[in-house]
DNA sequence: CCCTTTTCACCTAGGTGGTAAGAT
DNA sequence: ATCTTACCACCTAGGTGAAAAGGG
């Protein structure tokens, strides 16, 4: 499924006449796999829901394929894409192991962190030489998540019912 | 709208390695406005319509702003362009002349040649020199056609109900 | 009379969380 | 008990011709 809200970015400082890649990975955060805590048993799932945190539940599973998500427009030119905001919004994930659409790959009950790369595109002939130098990458670690097959929490659901438009036959109230 | 049927191409020839940018254009077939004919007038118009031929009402009017469509892949590389058939079915018609959507603007009632345009993307600095050698242009006359704001011919439409996958609601019979 | 515009029901295509069943 | 899968109703978004209304 698409990830949401979706990774976005403005862009500045580009040379306008170049030509960029923009791509996305996701790496662990750390070596963990995490798991539900039902605080009150007695009390029922409803509650535990709503107030539910992550525990530790030992070892990371093995990491999945490393896969990469290149920005559908790249490769373009700086100056189109510095002169709106680029939106990360065809990029999917998915748990299966198997997948062959190009989606992401993650594990369920892991930690990951989105990163951003930008690829400068080397006119010279020799290129591969430079490619250390033609990239840069960049990380906002506010865009961390746990990645799950399902919600494990309700105010994660009620954000994501009243954000996104795909999901506005489950809202109860104002429309706005 | 989109033209239908969607103007689609196999390409050979290019260089793999080198960038391209594919575009459509529509120039007049001739300098005539057509009109429906009525052949049978006491007949009512559902016969008339079936056996519907055109006849020249005129001189054409005012030829409109010669606009252009680019592929929406381009620029791509040459082995991305030759190894699927290219498909133009993001290019849509209108005849408003004001039309601020980028969409080709065409006269109803007039007829068109489709014409496909391949550029060559030279990497040289004074590549506008080379501008006329760079881009070769291909013309399929059976893709000619009669620009129209509503069908004028019964087959026209039942061959699109048939075809058209979103005109399904229309379809009396088999969903082969 | 002939053509154009507007609106509409009905599609395609695909993104939501809910839910029940399945798996471990 | 906890997590995953498969299917579903309900959305967004937009491409169809029909039909009625509008224009010259």
């Amino acid at each position: 499924r698409r990830m949401f809200p979706t990774f976005q970015v403005k862009i500045f400082g580009m040379d306008p006449m170049a030509d960029y890649m923009l791509l996305m990975d996701f790496i662990p955060v750390d070596d963990k796999r995490y798991r539900q805590v039902m605080p009150c048993p007695p009390c029922g799932a409803q509650y535990a829901f709503h107030s539910s945190s992550w525990l530790v539940a030992g070892k990371a599973d093995p990491a999945t394929p490393g896969r990469v998500h290149y920005h559908p427009d790249s490769p373009a030119k700086g100056a189109q894409w510095m002169k709106q905001i680029v939106s990360f919004d065809k990029l999917k994930l998915t748990n299966n192991l198997l997948d062959d659409n190009g989606h992401i790959i993650l594990n369920s009950m892991h930690r990951y962190q989105p990163r951003f790369h930008v690829v400068y595109v080397d006119p010279r002939k020799d290129s591969e030489k430079y490619a250390e130098e033609n990239f840069k990458t960049f990380v906002f670690e506010e865009t961390r998540f746990t990645a799950v097959t399902a919600y494990q929490n309700h105010r994660i659901t009620q954000l994501k019912i009243a954000s996104n438009p795909f999901a506005k036959g489950f809202r109860d109230c104002d429309p706005e």
